[in-house]
DNA sequence: GTCAGCCCATACTCTTCCGTATGGTTGCCC
DNA sequence: GGGCAACCATACGGAAGAGTATGGGCTGAC
């Protein structure tokens, strides 16, 4: 299980930690994120490590950043392409509960809000997902108040879930069960 | 702002411990937990607290077991004095909205899922009360499968919000807005 | 082929925190 | 008022993990 990702004995570049660090943030947590920890794993020692960053702190900051821009263009590019607005939520709900597995840093992150430098992280990607989905639901026909305090349900019960399902292992939902779930959130969140 | 909770200097019971040890956990999480920073807290030293617990393990289930125990017949058995049950939803939303302080230690716990002491209790809780939600969903008059999948939604809602506005502080929604919110919660998830 | 710069190992120090050992003090009971 | 628990202080041992110092090896440019 702890095997190296690279196999193939080769030098190390510092996105190769900042990929292993998001890795280890996604399976144990931000706590478990040690760099004598990390430098096993990835089959050196520390003496790797500090050339490539002055700090733990530093990296931690790298992974994060890392995991910003990238995470960004991810779904949202993705799903403004699609042409009619009152499609585009459905679709958006049946993607993000069918592809958790890109969610995994972000459930780790959640439980990661006392470290004072995931904090603006958290915010700003938060705040950007919420945006986004204030204003599908404005195109999907709600008024302006309304479609603010849609999109803080829909996106507090996105949260919730990872919590309850990923970290927690609430009575372990099955397939077709979950299926289920998902378009009863489609038909009660979004307007018809 | 760290000053002893019980000014007077008095002998300490296990009962104090746990006590502390929950206020510490609703105030700086699960991690914070150390056993010398409680006893400084508490104006003592470890001397005292290894006489009254064998380890920091015992401490975190002595303290999670009083939590568990207290929480459970706190809101519920009041919601349940409610004769109608079509009014019993929109009153335990309302009193769970402005009532957030006791769900501090929750809010807590649920970034501590990684911790293997605090997964059954949290997997107990959060079940027991899912099924409150979900009874209380079909009383309301929702059908079999949907009142157990909006009690769900529902759930995760409030989970999701804990850790949006409690940890991470978005937008800080000031309290007109934030009836607004409730409000309209209660006029999408319950039905009418 | 050799030299400079990049990459890594080894061997330390320092801090933090858990847990133990041991002796002292306080309160209560008779 | 003597004695026994209950409660606490002090001083230690040990593990874990961050960061430093220093030297060695690998690689490509020339």
């Amino acid at each position: 299980m702890n095997v190296a990702i690279k196999p193939e004995r080769t030098r190390l570049s510092a996105e190769d930690w900042e990929l292993a660090a998001l890795h280890l943030i996604a399976e144990q947590g931000v706590g478990a994120l040690a760099v004598e920890a990390l430098a096993r794993q990835l089959g050196v020692t520390k003496g790797s490590f500090y050339w490539h960053f002055r700090t733990r702190e530093a990296l931690l900051n790298a992974a994060l950043e890392r995991w910003e821009q990238y995470g960004e263009r991810e779904v949202i590019n993705q799903i403004e392409q699609i042409a009619d607005p009152r499609k585009r939520l459905p679709e958006l709900f049946r993607r993000v509960a069918h592809e958790l597995q890109p969610h995994r840093v972000y459930a780790a992150l959640l439980k990661a809000l006392d470290h004072p430098q995931v904090v603006p992280v958290m915010a700003r990607v938060s705040q950007r997902r919420m945006e986004f989905l204030t204003t599908a639901y404005s195109e999907a026909g709600l008024p302006s108040p309304e479609a603010l305090n849609r999109a803080r349900l829909t996106y507090a019960a996105y949260v919730g879930f990872l919590q309850l399902n990923f970290t927690l292992g609430l009575p372990r939902i099955n397939h077709e069960e979950f299926d289920a779930y998902v378009e009863h959130m489609i038909a009660t969140l979004i307007p018809a």
